[in-house]
RNA sequence: GCACCCGUAGUGAAAUGGAUAUCACAACGGUCUUCGAAACCGUUAUUCCAGGUUCGAAUCCUGGCAGGUGCACCA
């Protein structure tokens, strides 16, 4: 419909010996003033010599030429605006399209053909996840989902950081504190030969992710004496060196890990294709580092350390391997790109990481360039805005000011379980507790700008009513028990206008839900989804309020039954591209 | 110091360069014997400052001010 009506601006702006240059069709802010408008004429005026009003009116006369059904009216508003009011049989139609496409509405082919392999989440598998995932995760699922709807064949990954100090902290955090007797043993040996001696996760009465996050924590604070510091990077250096016993003990601290954040992980709705285990492509970025300084890429300094350079590139450089040549996180970083281009042959690969990562990013993008790995163009670092706690500023798990992610789930799902109580089946409650939980929770990150900085309160986001999650998920579920009571009246429903119909703003909304996934995807913004869901709910929720929909008397009850079933959908198609599933009953 | 991000009612947010800046929370006042009140209807209140570009600026540019982040051998 958009390109139609751009095409009768462009040939009636031409008939009027005018060179369109580009022309601004948009939905206009005010459901009044029609459905379309542009502001060609007051773009134009100067050009032809004439004030904006007069040029609309040639440009509504040139128009009217033609007879386009679709279109009832053309009208010229304010300075010069030319508003383009559709016709009931168009939204009539666009109901039944709805009913027609049901999962599949909403879909685009923007990025048919193309593979996206996109990076999100990644926690260390030394820590519970916390608030500061959130953001990170529920971006990545909305984004992923965003970029299917758009036809892109989407490749999920993640890495898992699964060697170094830290690890090698909470191995030593297991070793010395896990044991079910209390007594404290640092032998590895003995552990090896008396597995069954320590607890495990469930023995401990533990969640598995809380259980490592305590020993890890009790790991770094052993580590602030120097004794206990060397015997941790003792068990890096032989870790490095394969020894069996370690290995043994680093598979059985990380199997724990695996199992908790999985289980926190599944409950944000995210998925992989692919996880990168950090040892096992650790050690291939220094090759890539040797063929770069000899290629003249790189430049070694006098204390042994290799530097980018990248004054060419725009960019401040950075060190790529240490003086004691060791690694660093960038250049193990430069194999994995390298792997992970090779594996998916992607058309674009994209990062979702936080912003202070933003220069290190553009100098990995650019050192792959220079050694021919990929174009910068395909690399894409999507950052987002800072979170923090309101009341109680940043988050820092230095300082144990952390909210664990499971914790705040389990508190939204108390709160709902106990309101749905007395309405729905018991067998229900956990599930839907879980999903509203989830929904109030992602809800409320995503509706945010990607880049706006959100001050996260706790029962803000436990809210139930309002711009959230629950109010949409109420709105999605309400009209399915409407159109359950009317499933018989929904039937008569033959697909034309019915007499004397007046449009509603419900139809004048729902028509555009392909035009904002198209957008979402373009800008890669979940939140143009969401603050579209909220303006539909509000629309559907005053007709709701206003009209009787399912009444025998009344001849257009079967049309409003199917509105609210093209609702409906939309609804469940929209939530879904930020990672939301809609209950049946709440 | 340099670079990047951000600044919108009391609070949290929205707004492809468009018309009277939108939504929610909070506050106040209404609406359940009738399809689900987690809802609806109404009232009050907002673009950091100064220039500029434009027919038109919360949005773009310049300069301030305030906040955040990053800047080579940490992860």
């Amino acid at each position: 419909m958009k390109e139609k009506i751009e095409t009768l601006l462009r040939d009636a702006l031409t008939n009027l010996g005018i060179t369109p240059d580009g022309i601004v069709l948009e939905h206009p802010a005010e459901l009044a003033h029609g459905d379309y408008s542009t502001s060609a004429a007051l773009a134009y005026a100067k050009a032809a010599q004439t004030n904006p009003r007069a040029l609309a009116e040639k440009i509504v006369a040139e128009i009217s030429k033609n007879v386009v059904p679709e279109i009832e009216s053309i009208t010229i508003a304010g300075p010069g605006f030319i508003n383009f009011h559709l016709s009931k049989k168009f939204f009539t139609d666009s109901v039944v399209d709805i009913l027609a496409h049901k999962e599949s509405y909403g879909k685009t082919n923007q990025f048919q053909n193309q593979v996206w392999a996109i990076e999100y989440a990644s926690p260390n598998p030394n820590k519970a996840m916390h608030l500061g995932h959130l953001r990170n995760v529920l971006t990545g699922v909305s984004l992923c989902a965003i970029l299917e709807a758009n036809g892109a064949k989407v490749i999920r990954e993640m890495v898992d950081n699964n060697r170094g100090i830290a690890i090698a902290k909470l191995m030593w955090g297991y070793l010395v504190s896990a044991k079910k007797d209390g007594t404290r043993v640092t032998d590895i040996a003995y552990w090896a030969e008396h597995e069954s001696e320590w607890n495990t996760p469930e023995e401990a009465g533990m969640r598995p992710d809380r259980f490592v996050d305590e020993l890890y924590v009790k790991g770094a604070t052993e580590c602030e004496n120097p004794e206990n510091e060397t015997a941790v990077r003792d068990l890096v250096v032989r870790w490095e060196n394969k020894d069996a016993t370690v290995w043994k003990l680093w598979e059985k601290v990380l199997s724990y890990a695996y199992a908790g954040q999985k289980k926190t992980l599944a409950r944000l709705g995210a998925k992989f294709d692919f996880v990168w285990h950090e040892h096992e492509h650790y050690e291939e970025g220094k090759k890539f580092v040797e063929t770069g300084l000899s290629q003249g890429v790189f430049k070694k300094l006098e204390d042994g350390a290799i530097l980018s350079d990248l004054e060419s590139m725009g960019l401040t450089d950075t060190v790529v391997v240490k003086k004691d040549g060791t690694a660093l996180y960038i250049t193990q970083d430069l194999a994995l790109t390298d792997m992970k281009k090779k594996k998916h042959n992607a058309s674009k690969m994209i990062w979702i990481i936080g912003p202070e990562q933003s220069l290190a990013m553009q100098q990995l993008f650019a050192i792959c360039e220079q050694l021919g790995i990929g174009k910068r163009a395909e690399f894409l670092h999507v950052p987002y805005g800072y979170m923090s706690i309101k009341g109680e500023g940043k988050m820092s798990s230095r300082t144990g000011n952390v909210i664990y992610l499971d914790d705040v789930i389990d508190e939204a799902k108390e709160k709902i379980i106990a309101l749905m109580r007395d309405r729905i089946d018991a067998s229900m409650l956990e599930s839907t507790g879980e999903m509203l939980a989830h929904s109030a929770i992602a809800f409320g990150i995503l509706k945010a700008g990607r880049m706006t900085d959100i001050a996260f309160d706790l029962s803000d986001a436990l809210r139930l009513e309002g711009d959230t999650g629950p109010y949409l998920e109420y709105s999605t579920v309400r009209a399915g028990s409407v159109v359950e009571k009317g499933k018989k009246e929904i039937a008569d429903f033959d697909g034309t206008v019915p007499d004397g119909w007046q449009t509603t703003d419900l139809e004048k909304y729902l028509y555009r839900f392909p035009e904002i996934v198209s957008r979402a995807g373009a800008e890669l913004a979940p939140s143009a989804i969401a603050t579209y869901l909220i303006e539909l709910s509000a629309l559907f929720n005053a007709f709701y309020g206003k009209e009787q929909i399912v009444n025998a008397e009344d001849s257009t009850s079967p049309y409003k039954l199917a509105l609210t079933e093209a609702f409906r959908t939309t609804m469940k198609n929209g939530l879904s591209l930020l990672g939301i599933e809609t209950p049946e009953k709440m």
